[in-house]
DNA sequence: GGGCATCATTTGATCGTTCCAGAGGGAGAC
DNA sequence: GTCTCCCTCTGGAACGATCAAATGATGCCC
């Protein structure tokens, strides 16, 4: 057994060189390409490295390879919303992903939190961060023009709506295939009047989920005019659009909603009114929210496949940081429906 | 002007040196300790990054000072309830208090999920993050002792119930002082038979909790004899519970819960029953969910100061790692009361 | 047995920063 | 004038890993 030289520090990659009478490029490359070693001196250099504890030091390792195997990921503040829970969700699922591939992600906010691309920059000159994780699911993807725009690697949940120069790899989920799932099965149960209650027009992903509700219903012979309200993601909005749509000529017998959030608001209105959801009338949310799962009655809605998000986005990641080509940078996810007791 | 050598890499201390003619100590200075240097030179420095737009390189700094300026969080995975919910929003109030601080957040999760410490050796001795912050709200922090024998640096959120010896610094919430609170608050509005709905005996945390309403009630002249039901942390138990209690002789007229996800399944009951929450039977929870406040009718919950606590910690965090003396490593900070509409 | 390719391992340089010791220069004291 | 001190700044070494190229050992063929 040869003695080591330091006492207390932690063993490094010559630390364990010595104790396994190899040079220091052979530990590397027992870690780093064990291929090319002979299989004796790999198993001598890897018990060297379980007795001595050693791990490589990755500060070292960054500097050298130029890379930090963290991707980082900006979390707003704590809008307390189901906007947000969706987030959360999605970073589970993504520290979930990474975590097989080496990768870690950091969380970052920005201190100006209206400048959408505040934070990134520094992050990414003093190479903290190989890649960003970008994300928001609610008004499109503004970012990503001014990221891509300063050769900013990142990959993104949700499409470059109306971007088509776009090349950033990205992943999102089909939310007018969604709303089509909510039609279909509201449909099956004998609605022939199924509102929507949505976003203002502005908001894409709204548009595109209310597309899957109009085309859905057309297709279904089911007219839908005088079934539409629009406005903010809040509870507030959805209890005010389910009273006016309740109040026209011909009430609608099941609501559609954009969001969990929209969806809460609209069986306020019902409670407040005697009716009751499931039996009287049916109510489908999106999302699948924590809260939509613990109501009473719970909440029918329409779910992201988030662990499957994360985990494309990764391997986008992947392919990005190796330089690998990718041929297709989109992929769409097809969500699906949560039946509870609302419908 | 001078010329830059390198083209096309990125600025570093070396090429900031030359553009403001100077030595890179100076400019390292100019950055570490201003205080060192002449006015004049610090202007021409500070200007000579600005042009160049230089930020230091975090893997060459890292690997020098022996500090990553990065604390592990722990997440494991996305079970879908209201203690999750809860973490999340501390993981956010956690990456807002480290904003200033020079610290980010890196999240990681265990391989093997029971092991409580698997995880945090392999990135502490690899030098990826500086410290810990720990938090299990929910069964006390069992990860503190095995952390704090092997010197792991660490931070916990929740005090570390039965372990006097423990050195740590930590930060907790009252949980005790909220259920006071609620009982104040129900009591002050008529109730006179006070249920609790809580955690079996084990759970150190949840009979904290559970102290808070037998004394309160005590403190008030009242009976907790049959008023009291144990269980798990879900929606089922709290539905069972409640049926139990209303079944009973005389059955309370308010129910104070351990969490928001039983006092969610209390509510699923009083529906079921016919029995209007804030009317017939007042109901409180504890922590102050997203489906609490969104709920019809809205939980009146008690709510934990996690902001706050975010902060704490993070100051403790600076001390330890400044290895600045703290005197007194524990913190509890007192909750409120979130009243709404089923009280 | 010499020549030559192949495999396994080593050696020296390097990434970009901070630490450490010391150099230069001006002010003040004698 | 020169000695000392202090302030400001500089140059070399080091942190711990990987890269690139050189070296030694091995086998094969003629």
């Amino acid at each position: 057994m040869s003695r080591r030289t330091t006492t207390q520090s932690a063993p490094t990659l010559a630390t364990v060189a010595e104790e396994a009478g190899v040079s220091r490029q052979t530990v590397s490359n027992a870690l780093n390409s064990p291929d090319l070693l002979r299989p004796d001196t790999l198993a001598r250099v890897q018990e060297a490295i379980d007795r001595l504890g050693y791990s490589p030091n990755r500060a070292a390792r960054n500097l050298r390879t130029r890379a930090s195997h963290l991707v980082g990921l900006r979390v707003d503040p704590a809008v307390e919303d189901s906007a947000n829970s969706l987030m959360d969700r999605f970073v589970h699922a993504l520290v979930d992903s990474t975590r097989t591939t080496g990768y870690h992600v950091l969380l970052f906010t920005a201190d100006d939190q209206e400048d959408p691309v505040d934070g990134y920059d520094e992050l990414l000159r003093s190479a903290a961060v190989d890649a960003f994780v970008v994300t928001d699911t609610y008004r499109g993807t503004p970012h990503s023009a001014f990221l891509a725009e300063r050769g900013v690697p990142f990959v993104a949940f949700g499409r470059p709506w109306g971007d088509t120069t776009a090349s950033h790899p990205w992943v999102d989920v089909d939310g007018r295939a969604g709303v089509m799932l909510a039609v279909d099965h509201l449909v099956g149960r004998g609605h022939r009047r199924v509102a929507w209650v949505g976003w203002q027009k502005n908001a894409l992903i709204g548009e595109d989920r209310r597309s899957g509700w109009v085309d859905r219903m057309h297709e279904h012979g089911l007219s839908t005019t005088q079934l539409s309200a629009r406005g903010e993601d809040t509870l507030e909005f959805g209890a005010r659009a389910a009273k006016a749509l309740l109040d026209a000529d011909q009430a609608p017998t099941a609501f559609v909603c954009v969001s969990d959030t929209v969806a809460m608001g609209v069986l306020r209105t019902l409670h407040e009114r005697g009716l009751r959801p499931g039996q009287d009338v049916a109510v489908v949310g999106f999302d699948d929210s924590i809260a939509a799962q613990v109501h009473t009655p719970a909440l029918t809605s329409v779910r992201q496949p988030l662990e499957q998000v994360a985990v494309e986005l990764v391997g986008f990641l992947g392919d990005l940081l190796a330089h690998r080509p990718i041929p297709e940078p989109g992929k769409v996810l097809t969500p699906t429906l949560s039946v509870r007791a609302t419908s």
